[in-house]
DNA sequence: GTGCAACCTGGAGTGCACTCCAGGTCAAGT
DNA sequence: ACTTGACCTGGAGTGCACTCCAGGTTGCAC
């Protein structure tokens, strides 16, 4: 079973190793399993978890939501809780896309008519 | 000439009121007239400058970024300067379009993937 | 002319998501 | 063994963009 320190597991993630603390504090990811020194030790799994979080968290899911989803990843009998949660997500992720798709689209009007005066 | 209290200018720019005065704060509007009272009075000009900066703000231009363009709108000689903030942020805009539908992709792919599993 | 809502000011407070710090421990190369 | 860099903890600090507050003034409706 391979592991990652945390730095390899900040790069790989693309999560600060801070960030990485912070999530385990706020109950986001399951307490880390540990060296015989202290060190922190991620396994596949949290890199798999860590990985569609920072998807999750880049599409703007706030830090409540993905404790949630953290969360309903330490038991394999929530499925229809995540699929549930994911969906309400992908909801509002096109929203928000339809917005700010508007809002270009006004931009780009805008260019278009200052460019119009030169 | 059309003037405009707080309320309607918030309403109709879809800032709040106390948003409408920090902005002002902030250097990102003129210094808005004011009744013989002392209470605001805006303008068709300022009503127009607001619902673009709403534009601007929902597609994440920074408040720092706003003043300019703000500033550049109180000179009537700054037209390619506005143009270049504009397609600088145009562009900003597209990036972070391109990231989110790709994160929109990802989150799809899992969501088709859970939904295998039932 | 009185009530009451909307407005004014300067300044403090909020929420979110990190990010940094001090003071110490661990691990790997030489 | 020693150095050096990565890591540990609890807690404080940061940046952004507002948002709220106290204490007072204005202005319309009755």
């Amino acid at each position: 079973m391979t592991t990652y320190t945390p730095a390899e597991t900040a790069s790989l993630s693309g999560f600060s190793i801070d960030t990485l603390r912070y999530y385990e504090r706020e109950g986001i990811l399951p307490a880390v399993a540990r060296t015989a020194g202290g060190h922190r030790a991620y396994s596949d799994a949290e890199l798999g978890l860590l990985e569609f979080l920072k998807c999750l968290r880049e599409t703007g899911m706030p830090v409540e939501r993905l404790r949630r989803y953290g969360q309903l990843c330490q038991r394999d009998d929530t499925v229809p809780e995540r699929i549930a949660l994911l969906e309400e997500h992908a909801e509002t992720v096109q929203k928000q896309l339809d917005e700010v798709l508007a809002q270009q689209q006004r931009l780009s009007e805008k260019l278009e008519w200052y460019r119009s005066l030169g």
